[in-house]
DNA sequence: GAACGGCGTTCCGCAACGCGGAACGCATCG
DNA sequence: CGATGCGTTCCGCGTTGCGGAACGCCGTTC
């Protein structure tokens, strides 16, 4: 960990590392913890403390031992709630589309479904017939298999997921239906970072996608690029999400957060 | 609102209320919005969203408009996940122990069951059957019932909980089954605050149960109080649910946190 | 195309505010 | 009963955060 400049105002600064250290204990932290992982003395943490507490960003156990507080966590719960992700992402896709000038799509699951909330066209003509608010079964789409990837994390959890939407939709004779091989896609998704659709859900039209997080264990959204296998070969599909990549990386808060 | 004392540390007071402000709006707040709604100069604002953003805690659009950040998501969430609502809750058990001498049960919902996570006995004569980590059907006990009403906060959610976890086990014959009765007896959960249990899983047991919440939207786990009917005229029914909200109340974080 | 208004950003001098060492109060333990 | 370990309080020093004012960069207006 590299030298951190002199923070803007340093009290909040050590406001916010005590808030990351009182996120790591589940049941509470003593002021002697918090004194030495922070390297701070106690009197200048038991002030700050006070003001954290004042608005419900701490709260003490009768013990002594310090928490996270309530309000933090309603602040953190109802933002996360009323998350616009279309108006966030929208300068994300629009930067994709400058780049690419191809199909950009943001969705969200649903069930055994993505949706999608937003889409971009590119100027050169092609016509998908994707639209918002449409339907597509999640398992043979970019979109969905990145959501899915990262929604059950688990061979497990994925296989719930499978039986409970089962039978799965067969669009097209490469769509991956198969239980042990939509497991093995999708460790492989996790691996990669991103997810392809090689004519799963439509003959002739490729897509790779990637998620966005904004802080959560599991992803708000997905947003995949689409275009006609013939302008999708291999080598311009590793440049395609090359630029997915860095453009959600780019983006303030879509990017999975540090462990 | 009264008028607030000074707080311990001014700039810390502010960043929180600068965080409030930013979690109400999910698609950003610009400066100038934040300026107004917390009557502050934008120098001080922005000194202090530097310090904010410098480690995650808000972002900024490329459009100017500053968001949440990252950070305090993840560390609200990681909290969320690591909460040791044992360790947190006992010392609120065994006050109400004390208090009233009677078995207190600390239990969280899995799927169509209660497990009990914590027990505490009286030190009178009675024999409950239950344990830690045993279990029982969520409908039919006041644990249950405490978290079913919150967990499933409409009738259309619980009933959609309850044709997955049909049929319903029916233990005694005051047992509440019927699903119309069942989305009633929820509706008045609700508004009263608690959940009672008339020997509804066990002849002779009546119990009452109030959930805790932690921050979050849905309870996190429910306390209750058991004893035999005889124990508990409704008198002294209504003295023990007083005591069981005032003790949530009292415990750091668990009460609902203010919509 | 000059003037304007609205936005986020930077500057800088004043003093308020946060800083931390030291002492305190209160438990528990040997 | 002294020793230890905890959270808490005090207080004088000087650093740090404060906010008014000015800046730079857009789009808009006339």
């Amino acid at each position: 960990m590299g030298r951190r400049a002199a923070p803007a105002v340093e009290s909040v600064d050590r406001a916010i590392r005590m808030l990351e250290v009182l996120g790591r204990h589940g049941s509470g932290a003593s002021l002697d913890e918090l004194a030495t992982s922070l390297s701070l003395p106690k009197s200048s943490l038991h002030r700050t403390l006070a003001a954290l507490r004042e608005r419900g960003f701490a709260t003490q156990r009768e013990d002594g031992r310090y928490l996270l507080g309530p309000e933090l966590l309603r602040i953190a719960f109802d933002f996360y709630d009323r998350l616009d992700v279309r108006v966030l992402l929208r300068p994300t896709l629009e930067r994709l589309r400058g780049e690419l000038n191809e199909t950009i799509h943001l969705g969200v699951l649903d069930g055994a479904d993505v949706v999608y909330v937003d889409k971009l066209e590119p100027t050169q003509p092609i016509a998908l017939s994707s639209k918002v608010g449409g339907r597509n079964p999640a398992h043979c789409t970019a979109v969905g298999k990145a959501l899915l990837a990262w929604t059950y994390p688990t061979s497990e959890r994925l296989s719930t997921w499978a039986v409970e939407h089962a039978p799965l939709a067969h669009p097209t004779e490469r769509t991956i239906d198969r239980p042990d091989a939509l497991a093995r896609e999708m460790a492989r998704i996790r691996t990669d970072g991103f997810a392809k659709d090689m004519e799963e859900s439509e003959a002739g039209v490729r897509c790779v996608a990637a998620p966005v997080f904004f802080g959560a264990d599991g992803p708000v959204a997905a947003i995949s690029i689409s275009a006609p296998k013939g302008r999708l070969p291999a080598t311009r599909m590793r440049e395609v999400v090359r630029s997915l990549l860095r453009e959600i990386a780019a983006t303030p808060s879509a990017s999975r957060a540090a462990g």
